[in-house]
Parts: structure tokens; sequence; C-alpha cells
DNA sequence: TTCCGTGCAAATGATTTGCAGGACT
DNA sequence: AGTCCTGCAAATCATTTGCACGGAA
């Protein structure tokens, strides 16, 4: 989980981003950059843009995909393709490795870590004499709480 | 590989599914279900509508999108979130689990399988009470070959 | 005066839905 | 008559792009 520490670290590194850039620091970007940055969990574009408005009625979706992609070439936050219909992102800063569940009824993401998993993966590309750079492991299905909802209908 | 056969006995499964939903053999889903059944690998909605179109000038775009939708129901193609701006199907019967390890640099993909993993991640969903459908596992690097050519240049 | 930043409206691209003409029962 | 099938056009939905105004250097 991200600190309030954390996400003020990463806004500091994203105002000397925009600044090598050329860019400004302006207060729609602050805005929604201390949103993004300081999210604990991964988010929509469209949640995004409704935490931005609560910050600020004025702000338009269209600033947030573009402010969004700032912050992803910043490296700061990444960009995911969990789902098909639409982009999730997370804060990269301080959040350990992790793959993903994801639940095809309710689009809700759980987050797990093997080490053993990891492990034999190393292994597997070696015995091909490959060498891995980066990996996705995700697995899709159903929830335990979609899962009951589906027992219970059946 | 699916083979001529696979696809005449899946063609012969889709053909009674549809009876058995009091739906009709007709022309355009026989040849576009022949084309989806025979795929030796993924493909896309656009991809089985011009092979379908190479076959049958007259066939339709939303025929193919709705012959799709029927040959998921009916068990016999699975879709596939690879990406996220397009869907992706592939034909069940046939071909053996696999996953994949792309050289980031030559493109080159390498087919792998490792049944410790597959269990293990049967494990940890069973932890979270996630019950797993489908699975994506890929691994981005550099193969044997290209590895080689990196070490004599450095 | 020349960029940059912004919001609005319109474009995009894959997929879905409404609709009307045909076909088969 | 009453389904089912189909293609066309239009609708959808997340995301992107065109455009014009306003502001800062």
């Amino acid at each position: 989980m991200l600190t309030t520490t954390d996400a003020r670290l990463a806004m500091d590194r994203f105002r000397q981003y925009l600044e090598r850039e050329g860019l400004s620091w302006t207060g729609p970007r602050r805005t929604i950059a201390l949103l993004a940055l300081s999210a604990r969990d991964h988010f929509t574009a469209q949640e995004l843009y409704e935490w931005s408005r609560r910050r600020d009625a004025s702000i338009g979706r269209v600033t947030v995909y573009r402010t969004l992609a700032l912050l992803v070439s910043s490296g700061l936050v990444a960009e995911r393709d969990f789902v098909r219909d639409r982009k999730h992102y997370e804060p990269i800063s301080g959040r350990p490795h992790h793959e993903h569940m994801i639940c095809v009824s309710c689009k809700r993401i759980i987050e797990f870590i093997n080490d053993e998993i990891e492990r034999l993966q190393e292994i597997v590309a070696k015995e091909h004499g490959f060498e891995i750079v980066h990996h996705i492991h995700k697995l899709f299905g159903y929830c335990s709480r979609c899962r009951k909802a589906r027992a219970r209908r059946a």
C-alpha cells in the first residue's frame, strides 16, 4: 500500500519530469497526479476522472487521459491490460512485484505472489536458454463472491 | 495443431448443438464454423471475417460475430482477453495447453508447459477462493540465439 | 507572438443492437 | 402466421484527436 510519503515523493518526481520536458505544473495536473499516485490499488481512467471531479468540477475527462499518459511516460504509473474493454493503471513506486487474478464476472482484481512459481519459471526459461526480462501471469476466473452467487443460481 | 479430422468432428458437434437449440445449419454458419474450428492458432473476429469473405463474399461482418458467439456458447471455441482492443478466439479441441516465451529481440515464440507451475497456480487460486477459468503466463526476454548475439557484441 | 494546457465536440475502432426483407415451417 | 437468419445502418463505449480559446514566457 502506498503511503502519503510515497505519494509525495512520486509527486516531486513527476514535477521534475514535467520540468525536464518543458511542460507545466498546472492545477489540473497536480490534482490528477496526486490522486493517481496515492491510489492504493489499480484504477481506471473513469475512476480517476470521478475522483478528480470531486476535487475540481472543472476538470475534463480528456485532461485526465492526457495526464495519465504523462504519468505513464514518466515511469511513475504503469498501464495494464487486465481486461479487454478498459485500461487499468497503478502507481509503480513502493509496490512489491505481484501477479493478478481477474474476475471475469465482476472485474475485481486480486493480487498474488508465489516465490515458487517465480523460481520455476526461471528454471523453465533456463532450460530453453531463454533470459527473462519481464513476465505476465494472469489468472482469469470467478472470485469467491461471484463463485458463491453462481452456485446459488445453479 | 488441429487436424482436418478434429475440425470435422467439431463441426458435427456444432451442428448437433444448433439442432438442440432449435437453430439452423445454414450456409454462412457452415462456412464460418469450418474456418474457426480448423484454425491452428488464435484468431480475431476480423481475421475470421476476412477468411469467410474469401469463401463467400456475401457474408456480413455481423454474421461472423453472431456465429462466433454461438461457437463460444457451444463450448467449441474459447474467447480470450489477450490484448485490450480486440477479442481473440481459439478452437478448444485438439491443441494441448501451453504458455509462451516471447523474444523481445527477434519476436520468436517458444511454447512451454510446466505441470508444477500449473499445480501451484491452482493452489494459490484456491487460497483466495478463486476459480480459474483460463490463464495467461507469458515470459518476455531474449531467446538463446539472441542472447548469444548480445554476448558477442558486449 | 509563440508555445502550452484545456475543455468541448467529433472521430475512432471493435463490438452490439434495431430493423426490415427473406426463407423455411 | 410465426419463427429464424441475415445484412445494413445505427448505436455503444472507452479512448483519442481536432479545434479554438485562454494564459504564460
